[in-house]
DNA sequence: CGGCCGGTTGACTAATTTCAAGCAGGGTGG
DNA sequence: CCACCCTGCTTGAAATTAGTCAACCGGCCG
């Protein structure tokens, strides 16, 4: 029914592995966004380009030495823990422009594994170095600590999201989210694809494959969204919110 | 049944509001555990002591401008959010030694509030003068990520929690929590007095106040557990863990 | 073609919430 | 000093939400 393709060429495709930090499409919501152009070319010089994953793929596990933070220049990243029973807990979704890494930072290990769930390209900036710059440049240190900053307000959402919310309300909730970070990207907010199956959703969400399916028929049938399995269109934004509960937010 | 005092006094009594950080008691856990003794001297230059607040009084509000982290010589506080249906969130729980006020390094406001939950002695630490500290002295910097990145891997165990755990291991978790907090400063980690309300708990672990006395009481009769009231007993830490665990599901 | 994987849907079950009542302790006012 | 009330906590019974189990569907791949 739905018929759309991801589009990823606001400037340049960030697929393209040798462009610079200067020339990125990401670089108003990237690291960069801190720093004068000729800062950016010091940022520049650290990063490590080209890591470049399939889907699947893992940038870093759970136990892996902490060395560096990763931007993620294309694709879409998911980040989970095992638990002490051997399942897995997606704790985040991370889209292009956004960190990865930042788990590490506390201990000298990463807390999350964080793996690719499409074909996704890296930047990878060693930590050690970029610490040294963000001393040198204020502007950068400040723009770090927002981010993680970010990292834990998200997470407070999740939080409350979790402890607090039906179903509905949570499945409705996610997919503004992924609206509103489409937007962020000057992609079409209202009809996306999911980078993620359901059975991410379910477990991102604490709740179970069989109840997101239902919800998201749920949804279809009071006319909120239209879906195709991954494919999404939401019709009905303001419902959607008014279900979310969340209407101030977006 | 149980009568027991908490017992504040590691090595001076942290209520005491003029000592300084390289007298507090609470160095090796506090910020000043990152620094030599002479450095402690350029941190204790910029903490303001003496705020002080009553039970219920708030050390600082969602919207605030964000000025400066805490750390906490005394008492407990909470940290909560309002959500936009006008519910409260309890997010934290924060310990003497601690620290709060990190989640308003994101924005130039806090994304919480914090709220004593008892007698509360605070140090505050503007965070501009902070900062121009890290740049100093690395291992500061260094232990400020750290905290940072505790705060995110503590909300993230709390994710965990809330989206795959039962009532019963959402509790048992919570008491061993505090359990470990208590033995973090030499006080004793199997008796210990709770400093919030069933409330509060059942909030913070997304559960009725009614579940957590179910949960309660039924600790208590399968003699885990015993209490009355806040003040609380573990008898059996190993069943307590197994119940936080894995339960005998499958 | 057949099997597998991801997703959907239905019927039933179990966990937690909701509603309601009651209890204990602390503080206040008569 | 006692009665009363208020608050926080406990307990029981009924209601509800989401989970479990199971069947089925469609696309994809060997």
């Amino acid at each position: 029914m739905i018929a759309q393709e991801t589009n990823n060429s606001a400037r340049q495709c960030p697929h393209n592995a040798t462009i610079n930090c200067n020339q990125c499409s990401l670089g108003d919501i990237c690291l960069p966004a801190a720093l004068k152009a000729d800062e950016i070319n010091r940022l520049d010089d650290i990063v490590r380009r080209r890591r470049d994953l399939v889907k699947g793929k893992h940038l870093y596990r759970t136990l892996d030495g902490f060395q560096s933070v990763y931007a993620i220049r294309s694709g879409h990243i998911k980040t989970y823990q095992i638990t002490e029973d051997g399942e897995e807990q997606v704790t985040g979704f991370y889209f292009p422009g956004e960190i990865v890494g930042l788990d590490g930072i506390g201990k000298n290990h990463y807390t999350n594994n964080a793996k690719a769930l499409d074909e996704a390209g890296i930047c990878e900036i060693p930590f050690t170095q970029f610490q040294q710059l963000t001393s040198e440049f204020p502007e950068l240190q400040m723009h770090f600590f927002q981010l993680m900053g970010k990292e834990i307000t998200s997470d407070q959402m999740l939080i409350t999201l979790l402890s607090k919310k039906t179903a509905e309300q949570r499945l409705a909730t996610f997919l503004l989210t992924i609206s509103a970070r489409k937007a962020r990207h000057n992609q079409c907010s209202n009809r996306f694809t999911l980078p993620m199956p359901r059975s991410d959703i379910a477990n991102y969400l604490g709740l179970t494959i069989e109840t997101v399916s239902r919800i998201f028929s749920r949804l279809a049938k009071a006319e909120t969204i239209t879906f195709s399995n991954k494919d999404i269109e939401i019709i009905d934004a303001d419902k959607l919110k008014e279900l979310a509960n969340l209407d101030g937010e977006f």
